[in-house]
RNA sequence: GUCCCUAUCGUCUAGCCCGGCCUAGGACACCGGCCUUUCACGCCGGCGACGGGGGUUCAAAUCCCCCUGGGGACGCCA
């Protein structure tokens, strides 16, 4: 078998989405998998919609979620020549026709085809025009059989058929003379060798044509796998009334790479009840046969799920640094960025984003706690002032400043006021995080340090006065 | 409307191709318990599905047909 060409061809008219990166992540993991090359192409033949701002931001996402590409990116802007000289060819053999009917026309001639039940397919006006008509502004139009059935055998969904007299003549080139997408799309993938075209599921209706054309350009043809489409919970295609549909969303949000391509995977593929799954063991494992069939729903829970996983599972330096972007993104600075794994240490059990844990562990960078108030109004209180003081008075001598000499200061204030440890704790973290909801008091003192420690223990015994 | 695709717990799925091992397995979520300095985490347990109807067969989640549901396409977008 020759060696294995996929390609991923986003449309540069936004940013990379969810389901576009499934695509991308379904033809990298194929190509890596059967050690194939993995091209990238940018679709933007529509040059009034297309912008390099989104190519940047395809790019970038790309990079993220770790999809590198082997050949391109390929601009297909910069290929108008060849697709007009293979305009002119097909219009030479007599394979695609010049059309002057107007937008106007053909929207109107949709509407009433509609409107009486008839598939809104071209009619063929300009089909069989015998006089050319320069002067007129004309599209050309690809000339489809007529009659007979068009089947192809998809990788994913098995043999699929199309009756050709449902398939109308379709534009390859506009009035602007720029061509159109179902053209383009199989000239490049002509010229780029792609051996396997793996994309979504709402280019099926698209594929008999294509392979009219690749037939027409006297091409062979590539294998076909067309990956099912990704719903919202309301089994309407994802959009973001859903929730944030862009992949550089989830990385603002505080999820992590793997975590979303994890999640992805997962979403119509699977290894029998396997759910963690590396990129390695995916580049392994991966194969198109235990693709699904059906569209499914994203389900942000699973996501999150899975991000807590690798959030509790990966290197604690790596999210450290991660975790220190999150923290000056919310405007605090980090003088000390040697903690930061120890941090991540505390809170891995608990948080499950970065941007969560961002928000639970910015006690520890902030000048003194955001105090919760009713957290204040229930521990804070004068009744506990003998308390803090006593703990206040252990901690001054407490030596060293860690976890298990702490955990013997306290446990001496505990001997000393018969109280049990929750009556201890809990007005300790107040004082120290503002809140009720932390790691262990004995595990957040140190990195504190005792002098922060006491200073907010102090205030927090000053205010009771 | 027409065409194409599709159908196992709420969701992602295993099983289906090669019918019996399926009183249908796993995961997320949810509920209960245990653990516990708070909240989590973790552990244990529970709830929960073969869309409906016909066939074929000794036997069907697994094969065939119809219906229904869902999705997609029908653009001088990709």
């Amino acid at each position: 078998m020759s060696k294995v060409r996929v390609r991923f061809a986003p449309s540069p008219t936004g940013y990379l989405h969810i389901g576009g990166a499934r695509t991308a992540l379904f033809n990298f993991l194929f190509a890596r998998r059967h050690q194939g090359t993995f091209v990238l192409r940018i679709e933007d033949t529509d040059t009034v919609r297309s912008t390099q701002e989104s190519v940047d931001e395809i790019l970038k996402a790309m990079r993220w979620l770790g999809l590198s590409w082997d050949e391109g990116p390929f601009y297909q802007s910069g290929r108008f020549p060849l697709y007009k000289e293979k305009v002119q060819q097909l219009l030479r053999q007599g394979k695609a026709y010049r059309c002057y009917c107007t937008p106007e026309e053909l929207e109107q001639k949709r509407e009433q085809a509609m409107a009486e039940g008839r598939k809104p397919k071209y009619d063929g006006t300009c089909r069989n025009l015998k006089e050319s008509r320069e002067e007129k502004p004309y599209v050309v139009r690809f000339r489809s059989p007529e009659s007979g059935v068009t089947t192809f055998e998809d990788l994913i969904k098995g043999a699929i058929s199309f009756h050709n007299d449902e398939l109308d003549d379709i534009i390859i080139q506009r009035t602007d003379g720029t061509p159109t997408y179902n053209f383009v799309v199989v000239v490049d993938d002509v010229e780029m060798g792609i051996t396997h075209v793996i994309r979504g599921d709402d280019h099926v209706n698209n594929t008999p044509r294509q392979i009219h054309m690749y037939e027409a350009l006297g091409a062979a043809l590539p294998a076909f796998a067309h990956v099912p489409m990704i719903l919202g919970a309301d089994k309407t295609r994802l959009s973001k009334r859903h929730g944030a549909t862009s992949v550089m969303a989830y990385e603002e949000m505080g999820y992590l790479p793997e975590a979303l391509v994890n999640y992805l995977v997962r979403l119509g593929w699977s290894h029998g009840d396997q759910e963690i799954f590396s990129l390695e063991e995916l580049i392994e494992k991966f194969s198109l046969e235990n693709v699904g069939r059906s569209a499914g729903v994203f389900n942000p829970e699973k996501l999150l799920w899975l991000n807590s996983h690798y959030i509790k599972n990966g290197d604690s330096r790596r999210l450290g640094g991660l975790l220190q972007r999150h923290l000056e993104r919310m405007g605090l600075a980090v003088p000390r960025p040697e903690v930061l794994p120890d941090v991540v240490v505390l809170f891995r059990e608990r948080d499950k984003t970065l941007e969560e844990m961002a928000k639970n562990a910015a006690f520890l960078f902030r000048d003194k706690p955001e105090l919760d108030e009713a957290a204040a109004e229930k521990f804070l209180v004068a009744a506990n002032r003998g308390l803090l003081e006593a703990i206040i008075l252990h901690l001054e001598r407490c030596d060293p400043f860690t976890h298990d000499a702490l955990e013997d200061c306290i446990g001496r204030v505990m001997a000393e006021t018969g109280l049990k440890m929750g009556k201890v704790a809990q007005p300790v973290r107040v004082a120290v995080t503002g809140g009720t909801v932390s790691p262990s008091v004995f595990a957040i003192l140190p990195i504190l340090g005792r002098e922060e420690t006491l200073k907010r223990l102090r205030a927090a015994l000053a205010m009771i006065k």
